[in-house]
DNA sequence: GACTATATATCAGTTAATCAGATCAATTGG
DNA sequence: CCAATTGATCTGATTAACTGATATATAGTC
């Protein structure tokens, strides 16, 4: 442990620079004995004099001269450094990764982040999209600061805190006979071409789940990477997409149809993930803590 | 001042290498509840978390690495400057000024030198000849350490350390009629030719206001820097050299004749000169308290 | 599933360090 | 010569720091 301490130091800049024990304790807000106290502690761990003292006049020596050289690199140093942790605090600096579902980022997300860099400037928020498994595994090995996706199944590593509960719609073309349905069954569409997502998505994968627990497999005629591409194939008339409704954006007069799934009930719990243990910086904090706000919104505005 | 403590810094240190607060805490020789409260005094002052922590792993945040760093550079710098001084204080380092008078230079100064030097190689020694007044300024100037040298008259800036008490002596011609007596008196030798020191030095001074008394005028026949050349002409049979006794080494068989001169005691004391208020360096007080010990050695050989 | 071992967080009590205030000695300027 | 100022020193009181016991949570084991 070392010996001296920053009080120490502190007190014999102040001497220092103001050439006197008496006028550095006004400064420092101490006593002058403290004063006194602190440079012969640190004249003693030194074993070196820091001043010629009179009663008049104080002088450095020659000692003195190198230690306020060094002393004066060393608080500043540690000056800098404060304050550019409180600047990241204080979410003047600062760096966020996400990784999110692309149905999420596709549609709450950018008004939030648009929010978010709006009053934050200074923080780089970087998103990833990524599925289900793909945002777990950047959550364990610390590449993102949080994910926002599904909880497929509770994962003691994964802290889940809920945003949404995600239905699925049927992305129909306007003149297709279901367009003017209120809401679709799975039987309703079974019969039809699928548009999904691809394999690994976890949408897919529930997707399939339902399949197969109404005795079916699901086999869709067209795989796409995009919910645009699927949603401008279902406006083509090629098929029924099915996807998440946050996914699909409010359709326009005149265009495909959005058509709620019911029955069965296929909902997935959206929310924001976080590895156990992870503490989050305070950009990180301030971004996840704003979602729920731009969830509501935009549930209210789909209604 | 400054927010944070090196206590608080070390104590992270310790737990981001030791990767647990426990293990921290043993090296430290500290208990594991201080090891948190410092940690989280850390935290809380920068506003930022510096640790992921589980029961079962404890790892650095991003802001944890930059803390690393820095507080690394920081506290190796610290110790670095500690190390250096403690080297000076313990004389493996360092430099010392002195402003000697030529007498002294000349004569007990070179053994007291070079013993020290055998014992710190490390240590700079410099050495100025200077004449008394030459001291005076150089300390008041702060620049020596200290001074070896006559101590013309009281001043109170000045404190003076007592080394001994120096006569003179004349240096004569061994076939001189004179050379035979045991002890010389000022109306002795005030008929013959003196050959004396230049205006400046003290020991001229003195000898001249000794003849003052005496009701005379002292006219030098020669005027001479150096004493080795004052010597070599009284040798030579030139004159009568009045000088200090420790300026004159201890004459050869066969060679010049050195005698007192008793009535009027003519003294001049020597000892070290220091600034009041200069705070001496561990290896300027060395230098200057080995002097004394030099001195004796110095007039045991002498008698 | 219960149990053990191990980890950090928390709290209360004690200890040690720190500071303020008064006093002293030394010095300077009027 | 006296008043004012400065740094050093001492003592008592306050504050901050540390320890030790306890609480809580988790991972591994039988």
């Amino acid at each position: 442990m070392l010996p001296v301490t920053l009080k120490q130091l502190e007190t014999f800049l102040a001497v220092a620079e103001a050439r006197g024990f008496r006028r550095a304790s006004e400064r420092l807000n101490l006593s002058q004995s403290a004063v006194t106290a602190h440079v012969q502690q640190l004249e003693s761990t030194l074993g070196v004099p820091l001043f010629h003292r009179t009663t008049r006049s104080v002088r450095l020596t020659d000692a003195g001269n190198e230690l306020l050289e060094r002393a004066n690199r060393t608080i500043t140093g540690l000056e800098d450094t404060i304050r550019s942790f409180r600047d990241e605090a204080a979410m003047t600096r600062g760096r966020v990764l996400v990784a999110c579902a692309p149905s999420f980022a596709s549609s709450i997300l950018p008004p939030a982040l648009a929010a978010f860099q709006a009053r934050h400037p200074e923080i780089f928020i970087q998103v990833r999209e990524a599925y289900g498994s793909e945002i777990l595994e950047a959550l364990r090995t610390d590449a993102v600061d949080f994910g926002i996706g599904p909880l497929d199944r509770d994962d003691k590593d994964i802290a889940f805190t809920h945003l949404l509960s995600d239905g699925f719609v049927a992305v129909i073309n306007g003149n297709d006979p279901l367009a003017k349905r209120a809401s679709l069954t799975l039987p309703d569409i079974m019969g039809q071409p699928i548009l999904a997502m691809p394999r690994r998505s976890a949408t897919r994968d529930l997707l399939e789940r339902s399949f197969e627990r109404n005795g079916r497999v699901l086999e869709p005629k067209y795989e796409m990477l995009h919910h645009q591409t699927l949603i401008s194939m279902a406006d083509a008339g090629l098929g029924i997409a099915v996807l998440p409704e946050t996914a699909v954006p409010p359709a326009r007069e005149g265009s495909y149809a959005v058509i709620p799934l019911k029955e069965p009930e296929m909902k997935r719990r959206m929310g924001i993930l976080m590895a156990r243990g992870h503490n989050p910086s305070p950009a990180a904090k301030a971004v996840a803590g704003m979602l729920p706000e731009f969830v509501t919104a935009w549930t209210r505005a789909a209604a």
